[in-house]
DNA sequence: CTATGGCACGGATT
DNA sequence: AATCCGTGCCATAG
């Protein structure tokens, strides 16, 4: 049990504050924006003091502490990392210039997140017939909040007067687009286009397709045994298909992204994350040489410092007598959310601070060195419950200093180094090999893992067994970049 | 006999 | 408490 901090209000408590901060940790950026929000509109012991910049490098800084990166001693470890909290957006001003200078080409991460029908229509607009503008408008205004088709196409068809195929072919350039799949009619067709944009530089498995196109009522309820046996194979092989396109596809492009996913939150919850918003972005501190500090920036979705207005402490004395009961319970509120804010980004702070540390390479160099770390470990380490690592682990994203945003989840990936160290293996085998043969090879790489689940990564992959592979002297290269930034 | 896939158990995660 | 994931053991295919 962690004694945590003993506030030191008369009033602490201990419950209600913990149950506090264990929702605030929980909530990705997006999602406390709104709820900061709604906090400071109806509270008025709370105030948002004004946004602050560090003068030199113009990054928002919250609170009152000095800029770590700038104030940052001399002597800094290579492998020490400046971790500390910030309090916008908008980080891509220092690390990415190219976005202000080209704005037709979309950098995913460095999009307005309120925008997403501008950053959309940047993207195709060099392939878009200027004729079709209206239409992609059109289109491209009429997303629900999950980036579907909110209207039918026929519709869009018949107020512009042109026939419907025309509109098929904006629609699908801009399914094309990133997010990939928005502007589908359903999700059923968004994940079909992720899952043929994703082939192009991927192994898939063959059959997700038909699992999709045929499986998707028991793929959405997990029915795997009735799935597999509409694809004629196993229930677990179904569910490794089921992972493959939970873990890669996405039904609802407008949303978090690629990750996770709920096909069971189909409830109309008011979910208005938008699309690829990272919670914590890490870049190098000198971005030219392979030695330098990460730089770990952990986002607060306001432009300031939230705090407990002081006029209102001191008015509350001279408060009307009807209101001092509703004063003071406003200054509590207030004052809980504060706190457990504080909390909420120590404990991430710490968090990110170890984890870049154990994960530097990976962060690096991409997901063949990723160290596999369990969230118990970790919340061993940093002497908290490990409900509590889960909880802010996995609700929120990661911008790579390669521009990529991953879930924070995928840094407790168990697997994924193995992973691509077989795709490796396999790419550039010559006579197909055997998963006892692959398996001995990783040993080699200090990869221990069984046999078994060797295999298992393999069809995870889509990859076929050793018998069914072709011998291979020129396979195609593995030149194929995911993303490019064009 | 070797290579793989199915099933089930136990630890990790949520 | 329910679910996911790596593995061991066994059956089957070649």
């Amino acid at each position: 049990m962690l004694t945590q901090r003993q506030f030191h209000e008369h009033r602490p408590l201990t419950t209600a504050h913990l149950a506090q901060t264990m929702t605030l940790l929980s909530l990705s950026a997006i999602e406390l924006r709104q709820k900061i929000e709604s906090a400071l509109a109806s509270n008025p012991a709370l105030e948002l003091l004004e946004e602050r910049r560090c003068p030199t490098c113009l990054r928002r800084l919250s609170g009152n502490a000095p800029c770590p990166v700038c104030s940052r001693p001399q002597t800094i470890a290579v492998d020490q990392p400046i971790v500390f909290v910030s309090s916008r957006e908008d980080f891509q001003t220092h690390t990415s210039t190219r976005e202000t200078e080209t704005p037709e080409v979309g950098v995913p991460i460095a999009a307005n997140p309120d925008d997403l029908p501008g950053f959309v229509l940047r993207q195709i607009a060099p392939e878009l017939d200027p004729a079709d503008r209206p239409l992609a408008a059109h289109i491209l205004t009429s997303l629900s909040e999950d980036g579907l088709l909110g209207v039918p196409m026929a519709e869009i068809a018949r107020y512009h007067h042109v026939p419907l195929d025309r509109v098929q072919n904006v629609i699908s350039l801009i399914q094309h687009a990133e997010p990939v799949g928005v502007a589908s009619p359903s999700p059923q067709e968004a994940l079909l286009v992720q899952l043929e944009v994703l082939a192009e530089n991927h192994s898939v498995p063959p059959l997700a397709y038909k699992a999709i196109r045929e499986g998707m009522d028991f793929l959405s309820r997990h029915r795997y045994n009735e799935l597999g046996s509409l694809l004629g194979i196993s229930t677990a092989q179904a569910r490794e298909i089921a992972r493959f396109i939970t873990k890669n596809l996405n039904p609802f492009p407008a949303r978090a992204h690629w990750g996770d996913i709920n096909y069971t939150s189909q409830k109309a919850e008011p979910n208005t994350q938008a699309y690829s918003y990272p919670d914590v972005v890490i870049s190098k501190l000198n971005s030219e040489t392979e030695e330098s500090p990460l730089v770990v920036e952990v986002a607060i979705p306001l432009s300031g410092t939230l705090r407990i207005n002081p006029l209102f402490r001191e008015a509350i004395r001279q408060a009307p007598p009807d209101k001092t009961e509703q004063w003071k319970s406003d200054l509590e509120q207030a004052t809980l959310l504060v706190k457990c804010l504080q909390q909420r980004n120590h404990t991430i702070v710490r968090l990110m601070r170890r984890l870049t540390v154990m994960q530097r390479q990976f962060i690096l160099h991409g997901d063949a060195y990723l160290q596999p770390v369990t969230r118990a470990a970790l919340s061993k380490e940093l002497e908290v419950h490990e409900s509590t690592i889960s909880r802010a682990v996995s609700t929120k994203s990661v911008q790579l200093p390669n521009g990529h945003i991953i879930p924070l989840a995928n840094f407790f990936d168990r697997s994924l180094h193995i992973r691509t160290a077989i795709k490796e293996i396999i790419e550039k085998e010559k006579e197909p090999l055997s998963d006892t043969q692959i398996c001995k090879l990783l040993e080699k790489r200090d990869y221990f893992v069984a046999r078994r689940t060797v295999a298992k990564y393999r069809s995870m992959e889509g990859i076929l067994p050793a018998h069914l592979r072709k011998p291979n002297h020129n396979r195609r290269n593995r030149t194929h970049k995911t993303s490019q930034t064009l």
